[in-house]
DNA sequence: GGGGGTATGTTATAAAATAACAATAGGGGG
DNA sequence: CCCCCTATTGTTATTTTATAACATACCCCC
């Protein structure tokens, strides 16, 4: 059922596996690293992975809210903060918004592919295009550290819709 | 007395005729196409054009009621509004703030160098690379529109100093 | 079972952006 | 010349995103 497009979210997927594939690496990585998954940091991680949707920081708070928790923006932005330095998930600037890591099992650099249509993010390894990135700020003399890539556009499904 | 690496603004340069240059062009340009570079957005880009950092666009709003001029935020984003989608301005994702455009002349795709420590932002042509991540995001389904990259780091200057 | 570090809870506020509507200015056609 | 149309600027209020500062709770280790 799955396409044969490698690391693109876009096409359809066992999302069920999808999602808990992600939490259980994450789980097992923060056992290894001796991080500290805890409830609160894994429910906003359990959230970001019910799309691949990107979610702002207020769309997280009001799930927890309606789940009962009492919550302020704070608490929010520190599971977020923990999620993202740790490679869980990752914060996408066009949109200030977060979205859960699809590769977070590999450390990479990430290309982000935005559907301005359905909203969903995909994430793609920036391999060799990072590499060139890099080349090209050290020939300009600038010593670079981290890249940031995203690509808005239309995703495989949205295209050919007359732009809903 | 600049230095030999093209089109990069962390070197020394005559910054008073960089900025004459460009608003020159904007000037141009504006004639050319029909666009009206009024009062108001010609001073929020000499303003841009002051420094090759980015500014927020409240640090605008402070420079223009310092100036005496009565200004709120709406005023600011509207102008800031017409100077980006001319090509006469570009927007930082990663810091939410905006720098003029230092090849207005040509129609580019940008690509930012972004000094963690002095603040200046370099704009580079991402020619090749484009190209590149418009291939990759085809390969994936992908339709791209619009590219964003921007590197953080440090520029030519700050690099030795003990990062300050 | 007390102490130190980490995490969460809470209040308040800062920073960035936009909605909605009013007033005004410029530019062509009568 | 004047009127109308449109683009621009002005103003008020509000929304959205993010952080500062400090209190409380939790947990592991000794």
């Amino acid at each position: 059922m799955a396409q044969e497009i490698p690391n693109n979210i876009f096409c359809q997927h066992d999302h069920r596996g999808c999602r808990a594939t992600a939490m259980r690496g994450a789980r097992a990585a923060c056992r290894a690293a001796n991080l500290r998954l805890t409830p609160m940091r894994a429910r906003v991680l359990e959230i970001l992975l019910e799309s691949h949707k990107a979610l702002g920081a207020y769309d997280i708070l009001a799930r927890l809210r309606a789940e009962g928790r009492s919550s302020q923006p704070p608490i929010v932005y520190r599971a977020l903060d923990f999620l993202v330095s740790n490679g869980f998930a990752h914060r996408l600037e066009r949109l200030n918004a977060f979205a859960a890591c699809a590769h977070a099992e590999d450390r990479h650099q990430p290309m982000f592919l935005i559907c301005e249509s359905c909203h969903q993010v995909a994430e793609a390894p920036l391999d060799r295009l990072g590499q060139d990135i890099f080349a090209r700020a050290t020939k300009l003399g600038f010593q670079a550290r981290s890249p940031v890539v995203e690509v808005s556009g239309l995703c495989p499904a949205c295209q050919g819709d007359g732009e809903q």
